[in-house]
DNA sequence: TGCGGTATGTTTGCAGTGCTCACATGAGAG
DNA sequence: CTCTCATGTGAGCACTGCAAACATACCGCA
C-alpha cells in the first residue's frame, strides 16, 4: 500500500497529500504558505522541500493543475460551439471558473510564468487550443488567429476585471450575462460568416 | 522650508518620498517590501507606518497613481478617435503600459481591490470613463456599456496574457500588431455603424 | 520669548516566512 | 541481513509585516 495515509517516519505519498492539501487551502481562501501547507499536512516545515524545489515548483504544479481543470470545464459542454451564443458559453465558464476558484485562477496568470514546468506550459496550450477549435467552429473561413486571440483577451479580461472588483457586478448571474453581451455587442456582427 | 529632503530627525516629506521610491523600486524590478522601501529612503523600518496604515495602504496609493498615470496615457492621443484603426491605438497604449511597468500593472490590477481607497476607486472610475467615451466616439449607437466593456476587456486580457507570458511575442512592435489585428478582427465588421 | 503638545521618527521585539544544512529513519536492493 | 539512499526531521539564518514604548523637534499658545 503506497497510497496516502501512513502514519509512520516516512508518509509514503506526500507529493500528492501537498498538492491536495494546498489546493484545499486556496479553494477556502486561507492564505496559503509552504510551512502552512506542511503544518496542515501533518509534516515537518521543511518536508515539501523533498519534493518541490521551492514554493515557486509547488505553485506551479497547482497552476499546471488548475489549467487542467479550467480545460475540463471548456470542453464540458462537449459539442463544438455553432454560433456566437454557443461561443459566449465558452466564455461564461471561463469567467465563472474564475469567480469560482479565485486564488487558483490568480496562480495560474497572475505571475510572471517564465516556466521550465513542461506541465504547465503545456496545460497553458491545451487551453489555447480548445478556444481556438471553438472558434474555429464558429468562424471556420477567418483569420482564426486574431479571432482566438481577441477572444480569449476579451474573455480573460472580464474574469480578471471581475476578480478585482473592476466592473459592477451583483451576482454571478449578472456576471454570465454581461460576458453574453459582450460576445453579441463584438461578434454579432460577423454571425453569419 | 518643508520640502524634501532635510537631514535632521524630521524628514520633512517623507510619505512623498516614500512613494516615488517605491514607484522607482517598482520600476526598477527590485521586490519591494515596507522595509525595503524604508531602507532605500534612508529611514528606520517602521517609519513608514507614521504615514501608511500598513503595506496595502501603500500599494493602494501606489496603484492609484499608476491608474492616473495610465489614464494619461491613454488621453495623451488626444483627439476623440473616429475609427476602429484610431480605437485600437488607445487599446495599444493599455497593452504598452502594462509591459511597460509590469509590476505596478499588477499592483493596479492584481489584487482584490476591496478598496476604502477613494483615490484609487476614483483613478479607476476615470479610466474606465476615458474608455467609455473613446468607445462612444467611435460607434455612437451602439450598446455603450457592452461594447466598452467587451473592449476593457479585451485590451486588459491582451495585457495580462502577455504580461504572463501566455501568449507569444517576440518584440513590442509584435505586440502592438497583435493588439490591432485583435481590434480589425473582432471590430471590422462594425466599422461603419 | 519660553513652554508644552503632538506629529513624526527610532528602537526593540514578536511571530511568521522561505530556504539551507546537518542529521534521523526506514524501505527496498543486493 | 545489511547497506544505501530517498524521504523525513530539526535547528538556524535572513527576511518580512507589524505593534509598542520611547525620542525628537516643530508648532501654537501663553
Amino acid at each position: 500500500m503506497s497510497t496516502s495515509t501512513k502514519d509512520g517516519y516516512h508518509h509514503g505519498d506526500l507529493r500528492a497529500t501537498l498538492l491536495t492539501t494546498a489546493m484545499e487551502m486556496l479553494e477556502q481562501g486561507e492564505q496559503f504558505s509552504l510551512r502552512a501547507v506542511a503544518r496542515k499536512a501533518g509534516v515537518s516545515p521543511t518536508a515539501p522541500y523533498r519534493h518541490f524545489a521551492d514554493r515557486d515548483a509547488l505553485e506551479s504544479a497547482l497552476a499546471a493543475q488548475g489549467l487542467r481543470d479550467l480545460n475540463e470545464d471548456l470542453i464540458q459542454g462537449d459539442a463544438m460551439p455553432a454560433t456566437v451564443a454557443e461561443l459566449a458559453e465558452l466564455g461564461v465558464a471561463y469567467v465563472d471558473f474564475a469567480l469560482r476558484r479565485p486564488a487558483l485562477f490568480r496562480l495560474m496568470f497572475g505571475n510572471a510564468c517564465d516556466d521550465t514546468n513542461d506541465d504547465r506550459v503545456q496545460a497553458a496550450a491545451a487551453v489555447h487550443e480548445t478556444l481556438a477549435r471553438a472558434v474555429a467552429a464558429v468562424f471556420p473561413e477567418a483569420d482564426l488567429a486574431a479571432i482566438t486571440i481577441a477572444g480569449w483577451g476579451m474573455v480573460h479580461g472580464l474574469a480578471s476585471l471581475h476578480l478585482d472588483g473592476k466592473l459592477a457586478s451583483d451576482s454571478p448571474d449578472d456576471v454570465a450575462k454581461q460576458v453574453r453581451s459582450s460576445f453579441a455587442a463584438v461578434f454579432a456582427a460577423r454571425a453569419g460568416e
